[in-house]
RNA sequence: GGGCGAAUAGCUCAGCUGGUUAGAGCGCCUGUCUUACACACAGGAUGUCGGGGGUUCGAAUCCCUCUUCGCCCACCA
């Protein structure tokens, strides 16, 4: 990509990402940029610390959006900046096979054919669904390529592959082994659409508007009296088995033991004592369901009573199983919300609704299909996990693992330590199946065996088995995610030698619970150790009225359209830079030039830096940096190397440190790292405002004047952007590398994405000639403020006088020539301010400024507003006094707060005193 | 209902363990096509740091309280 001219054509105005992008990431991949070699690992003898980033792996039909653009930006920033500083850096990529979530996928596409899954058969249906897979997954990873994602693709890895099946089985078995899997009947959440069981995290509640319907009983020894249950779920009184009141609940103490009249049906049921009921809530009576309520099963059981089934799977009312007779013959095949609303119509029409409350309550929904979830009883697998919860407590407690922004970590002890078990078992087809094999003759516990390999015979006696038909939830696989894409359970696997464990994981709060905390527990159950060190939770893309995107909403964003139209730079800067620790970003769907402003501005600039270098620096030889002797280097190089400096050193600070250095996090460490806004805006304002702004222009005369100098100024010019360039790779990789590649004396096949991550020099003694650039600085920019302030055209050349302590004389002279360039400002070196109307301006350090106005102003005007300026700094001044003549302050604060205000309140002084001379001057004396 | 967090410029947010004149990006105002960049340059304005109390020589920062938002969890039918 060399190029020997630098003509418009090939280098315009603003930079194309169209035709760059694309080409840099086909050369990066074919050279292995992002392949990591573990053989290099310290941790199996090589030369190299390890860094290792889990990729979350999105549903294998997922499509680009902007969380995903978020989430891996932020990944691709960290893995890139680990590379350059010399770390072998693993990011694994890869995708999950999403069961439920595929599954619906299928079957929509088979309902347009007008089929159903049960009409293709369990094998065709999971073949179509894999031939579908194999079609059309996976958009997603060339999608992140686009956006500059330097995953190891050769190491790609899926949920569903036969290694990573391979793991699953072996997790379950272990844990089975361990008694920590278990088959349990109970009643578990239900989605009567998808068809299966969910776990309580899939099962979201949301705040619903309902109504509190109050039923009356009757007594069966005396229909004159009734008792009032109250209910937000009529239809399932079918399958009552009970009444409950509080035991300590006087107004029903009299009537426990007795039997009530279940309405419509006429079926007598007893009246139980239980602390369940709660006697402030509704009557204080409560119908028992087993069946159909999670706190009615348990009733149920310490009462022995039966648990009659009215609702079937697909929530249609129905006598499934030990319900004969319950379930009126005209309700039968009626849906859960119909019948509600036919039951509640039958028990008015029979005097029994005595009334009906609307009621604030919580009702869950599947978080794939958002279908109300439906309580069940049934058979499945439960994972016990108050002892996996232990260690992975234990370890955000002992700072093992950080979580960040902290605020999380008391999120996280709370559902630690209120853990429940975690149903595993769906009833769909696409997933990894249930490694458990069910023998019809063995007597228990034999009759059940957990296998890893599959089973044709019952190990036992040696009849046939049946494999459990349920497959498990995609978060088991998930949760092993860490190990499983190393090459666990192959624990002599080099990769999980080398890598294991991780470093940071990247991902969404919302997922805290579903992957993070259960990730942390198998690292801990079966490698010892936690997966990684950092959990770094990121915000939300939401659009302007703070709503989150959405495809439901239509308010998305699609990442590639900002890529097609400006660039996988611009997308990503945007988007770092304007992420704070776990804040949301904010963005308008409908103005993408707008939201976008930010990145495509910066890549704009950037290019331009890189434009001008080129064009002024040529293609000659440039001398080595490294060559440069102190004394060579001019103020303005001087200046400019100490912020490089300066830059590198907060970047460090905002990025890093890598991991914690004993081990577990120290408080000092958890302030710094992982701001990568603050990264960002670093070396944006090194690049933008100090090495654009003004080294740039402090060095364009000596480019254009052959000589020594010139060679100086281009050899440090090149040294900077090229150290700049590193410091921005990580967010803009593509402009970064086009400029680097392009920088004279860039050796072919070389890339900026290998290349080192800069140090900040080791300087101990402060660099005067640094501070004296800082100085004509402060000249430009106060004599454009009075250039400004008296509206003398921009175009035109003024004199002015400066006034400056001997040290710094001969400096300014020299530097006339500068400044004259920068402010359009004549200086002339002088003693004392001269006579007549002038503008006044006071530096830090003494120096003064004596801009004459004659000519240039109206001087009554000027009069006024040094007279009001001259009232503000006494007023300020005055208050200064007061607080250094508290001796209070004087006292106790540290001796350089007292020291600066003291300096202040000098200068100030002086300046005020400057200033009424000026007063004076101007007006005559009033 | 329990827990956690937030409130700073028009918007989105930085402001670490209290200490010079509270910052950035975007937006806004004025001027400029100054030979890298108008996606730019130069200059500028804008804050009772949510309200109230307290600690202190000193509070955006620490404590209490109120208000308002947000998040997580939860079996009150």
């Amino acid at each position: 990509m060399s190029i020997s001219s630098t003509s418009d054509q090939d280098f315009p105005a603003h930079y194309d990402p169209a035709a760059t992008e694309a080409a840099i990431y086909a050369r990066w991949q074919q050279a292995g940029c992002f392949t990591a070699d573990a053989s290099r690992s310290s941790r199996i003898g090589g030369d190299r610390d390890p860094y290792g980033i889990l990729m979350p792996p999105p549903n294998v039909t997922a499509i680009l959006h902007v969380g995903h653009g978020l989430n891996n930006a932020v990944q691709d920033v960290l893995i890139r900046w680990a590379r350059m500083k010399g770390l072998e850096a693993l990011w694994v990529p890869g995708m999950d096979h999403a069961g439920i979530a595929t599954q619906n996928v299928v079957e929509k596409q088979l309902a347009t054919e007008g089929l159903a899954r049960n009409d293709l058969g369990r094998e065709k249906f999971v073949e179509r669904t894999k031939a579908f897979v194999e079609q059309t997954g996976g958009v997603i990873l060339q999608q992140l390529k686009s956006i500059g994602a330097s995953a190891d693709w050769s190491r790609t890895a899926y949920t569903f592959s036969p290694e990573l099946s391979v793991a699953v089985r072996e997790a379950f078995v272990r844990l089975y082994e361990r008694g920590l899997i278990y088959r349990g009947h109970r009643v578990i959440h239900w989605c009567p659409r998808c068809l299966t069981s969910l776990s309580d995290e899939e099962a979201e509640a949301r705040e619903t508007t309902g109504a509190l319907y109050h039923i009356s009983y009757p007594l069966a020894d005396d229909p004159t009296r009734s008792i009032t249950v109250a209910t937000t779920r009529p239809e399932t009184m079918f399958g009552d088995v009970a009444v409950a009141v509080n035991p300590a609940d006087e107004r029903y103490v009299a009537l426990i033991g007795k039997n009530v009249v279940l309405p419509i049906l006429q079926l007598p049921i007893p009246i139980i004592a239980d602390d369940y009921a709660d006697p402030a809530f509704g009557t204080g009576v409560v119908k028992i369901t087993p069946a159909h309520d999670a706190n009615d099963f348990e009733v149920g059981r310490r009462h022995d009573l039966p648990a009659p089934i009215v609702i079937d799977e697909h929530g249609v009312m129905g006598e499934v199983a030990d319900a004969a007779g319950r379930v009126p013959q005209a309700l039968r095949g009626i849906d859960r919300f119909e019948a509600r609303e036919r039951v509640v119509a039958m028990l008015d029409a029979a005097g029994r609704l005595v009334k009906t409350e609307t009621h604030q309550h919580n009702v869950r929904h599947c978080y794939r299909c958002d279908t109300v979830v439906e309580p069940r009883l049934s058979d499945q697998w439960f994972v016990r996990m108050a002892p996996l919860a232990e260690p992975a407590l234990a370890a955000v407690r002992t700072g093992r693992v950080r979580l960040l922004p902290e605020k999380w970590v008391g999120v996280y002890e709370h559902w630690m330590t209120n853990i429940r078990d975690w149903n595993i078992s769906r009833q769909i087809w696409w997933g990894h199946r249930v490694p458990v094999w069910y023998c019809k003759e063995c007597d228990p516990p034999q009759d059940v065996i957990a296998s890893r390999v599959d089973l044709t015979e019952c190990p036992f006696c040696g009849c046939d088995v049946v494999q459990d038909e349920d497959v498990l939830d995609t978060w088991f696989s998930s949760s092993l995610w860490p190990m499983s894409t190393l090459g666990w359970p192959n624990e002599e696997a080099t990769d999980l030698r080398a890598f294991y464990p991780s470093d940071v994981l990247v991902t969404a709060p919302e997922i805290l619970f579903f992957w993070v905390a259960r990730m942390i527990m198998m690292g801990y159950e079966f490698m010892g150790d936690a997966p990684f060190h950092s959990v770094y939770l990121h915000g939300t893309a939401r659009d302007t009225q703070g709503r989150k995107m959405s495809k439901s909403l239509g308010n998305g964003i699609d990442p590639m359209d900002v890529v097609h139209l400006y660039g996988a730079d611009t997308l990503r800067y945007t988007l770092i830079a304007g992420m704070g620790l776990g804040a949301d970003v904010f963005l308008d769907p409908n103005d993408l030039g707008k939201s976008f402003a930010t990145g495509r501005n910066f890549a704009t600039k950037l290019w331009n830096i890189g434009r001008f270098l080129l064009n002024n620096v040529g293609d000659d030889t440039v001398r080595a940096f490294a060559d440069l002797k102190p004394d060579e280097l001019g103020r303005a190089d001087a200046w400019i190397l100490e912020k490089l400096d300066a830059a590198i050193r907060e970047c460090d600070r905002a990025i890093g440190p890598v991991r914690p250095a004993h081990g577990v996090w120290l408080e000092e460490e958890l302030a710094s790292g992982l701001r990568l806004n603050e990264f960002a805006e670093t070396a944006r304002r090194f690049v933008w405002n100090e090495l654009a702004d003004w080294y740039l222009e402090a060095i364009k005369t000596r480019l254009l004047t052959p000589g020594d100098d010139q060679q100086v100024a281009r050899s440090v010019l090149v040294h900077v952007f090229d150290q700049a360039l590193r410091l921005l790779h990580p967010i803009v990789p593509f402009v970064s590398e086009a400029l680097w590649q392009r920088l004279p004396g860039h050796v072919d096949g070389t890339f900026l994405a290998t290349s080192s991550w800069p140090d900040a020099r080791r300087q101990t003694t402060v660099d005067v000639r640094a501070g004296e650039f800082e100085l004509i600085k402060e000249i430009v920019e106060a004599m454009r403020r009075v250039r400004s302030e008296y509206a003398i055209p921009p175009g035109k050349m003024i004199d002015a006088f400066v006034v400056a302590a001997p040290i710094w004389r001969q400096m300014l002279a020299d530097e006339f020539s500068l400044i004259a360039r920068l402010a359009r400002t004549q200086l002339t070196l002088a003693d004392a301010a001269p006579a007549g109307a002038a503008a006044n301006v006071v530096l830090a350090g003494g120096t003064e400024l004596i801009v004459p106005l004659a000519g240039l102003i109206d001087v009554k005007k000027e009069c006024e507003r040094l007279q009001t300026e001259l009232a503000n700094l006494e007023k300020q001044l005055a208050s200064l006094e007061a607080r250094l003549g508290n001796p209070g302050f004087v006292d106790r604060a540290p001796s350089h707060v007292v020291d600066a205000e003291r300096v202040k309140r000098d200068e100030w002084s002086t300046r005020a005193g400057l200033l009424r001379a000026r007063f004076e001057g101007l007006c005559g004396k009033a």
